[in-house]
DNA sequence: GATTTTTTTTAGATTTGTCTAAATATTTTT
DNA sequence: AAAAATATTTAGACAAATCTAAAAAAAATC
């Protein structure tokens, strides 16, 4: 595979999420969300859309093709493996390695990498619950669903969060909950969204929308 | 400390080395280590002068200044400590580490690398037995020779070896040398620069000039 | 369906790091 | 001490990635 610029490697990456969640990705979208002007979308557009990695036509919004998934899978696969490296063996926390990893995924070297994957025991998921795909591109698509979706008095398994920040991460600690964590819904108040929860040998715990609606589950495995 | 490019690092870090063999570094000198135009280090010395990086006088060389170099010890620290852990944890080769590295130096979180730090075990060398700096800046300065300047009948270790291609690694693993080896040097022969050596338990080597010129040894600790 | 608003693209600049070719300074040789 | 050779700097250009402001297209509103 071609080597690419960290700034491709970041249109790349912030494509492939933006598009799991809809259609096509806008350029006001994409620019927002890598904090660059839609100016600069523009140009890195064609920039890649010449390089084949993406289907656009003006005003059309854009898609990644079949290459670019696969470079993105890859950027992921790095990003993910070095979240789950910080944490695991260097200590840090769940809100610390992301803005690390965002710079360490950008070397791209295939042995590293894979050396990297061997080393940490070919972990499945990455600090966040997030799946990490292998060397060929592949990513387990756990059915996970959102918190405020899962239905009343039926266990669940934390899959994933989809908020990393300190905040996220010092309620959640406070609470006890982690990727991992069995627990049920027993009531849902409609005025605000709050819900009571259940897990084992713990007293019931209220928690708002907000946090609910980051929070991913699974049914029990 | 502030942060640099990629490119100004590199410039940097060559200056460093190059400067510590010798007096004020050249502008081909530099151009040659690092690969470019002597016209783009002319550029890139008169911007590192500006940031005070530098002492340098048109058409007289360069020096780290003291800033200079506490920046360039950074980023030797960064280089090190990520060659012992390709090494030591990746089982990465002598002659691979050094590539990579090249590379993760410039992630330049001051919290990571400390933590990478303590999580390999505040190793005092790299795998070519370079000493690694610590977060101050400080670096142990064994007073190393070359072994071609080492008295004849004289137990020695090596301490470190200055070429780190995978060629001489084939041929320090052929004749069983490593950073640690203790060996003392038989007899030296005029006419090709050869010399017959002596490690512990093992048959008399010979090796070339060239090879002695790359390995530097010590009084046997 | 015309008008207004929003989105997207284009035009033109700017910064960084690089190059080649030409000019200039320094060093070496005669 | 001139002349020749070498080293260094300057001049001018270019690619990548960004920006702001203006133009054009699409969508939303009236
Ligand atoms: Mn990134
Ligand atoms: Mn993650
Ligand atoms: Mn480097
Ligand atoms: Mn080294």
């Amino acid at each position: 595979m071609l080597n690419y610029s960290v700034s491709e490697e970041n249109y790349i990456k912030a494509i492939y999420h933006l598009q799991q969640m809809g259609q096509n990705v806008t350029t006001n979208q994409l620019a927002a969300a890598i904090h660059t002007s839609p100016a600069s979308t523009t140009d890195m557009m064609k920039k890649l859309k010449n390089k084949k990695l993406l289907n656009y036509k003006p005003y059309q919004g854009f898609r990644l093709s079949v290459g670019g998934s696969k470079v993105a899978l890859s950027i992921i696969r790095r990003h993910r493996l070095w979240e789950y490296f910080l944490a695991e063996k260097l200590k840090f926390t769940w809100d610390e390695v992301h803005a690390i990893a965002e710079d360490l995924e950008h070397v791209s070297n295939t042995k590293l990498i894979n050396r990297l994957d061997e080393f940490l025991g070919f972990p499945g998921v990455d600090p966040h619950g997030d799946p990490i795909p292998d060397e060929k591109g592949n990513i387990a698509t756990h059915a996970k669903k959102c918190l405020t979706d899962w239905p009343l008095q039926t266990t669940a398994q934390v899959v994933s969060v989809s908020d990393h920040s300190g905040k996220m991460l010092e309620l959640l600690e406070h609470k006890k909950i982690k990727i991992g964590t069995k627990l049920s819904v027993r009531k849902k108040f409609d005025f605000d969204g709050s819900m009571e929860i259940k897990l084992p040998r713990q007293p019931l715990l209220t928690i708002s929308e907000q946090l609910a609606k980051n929070i991913f589950v699974n049914h029990d495995a």
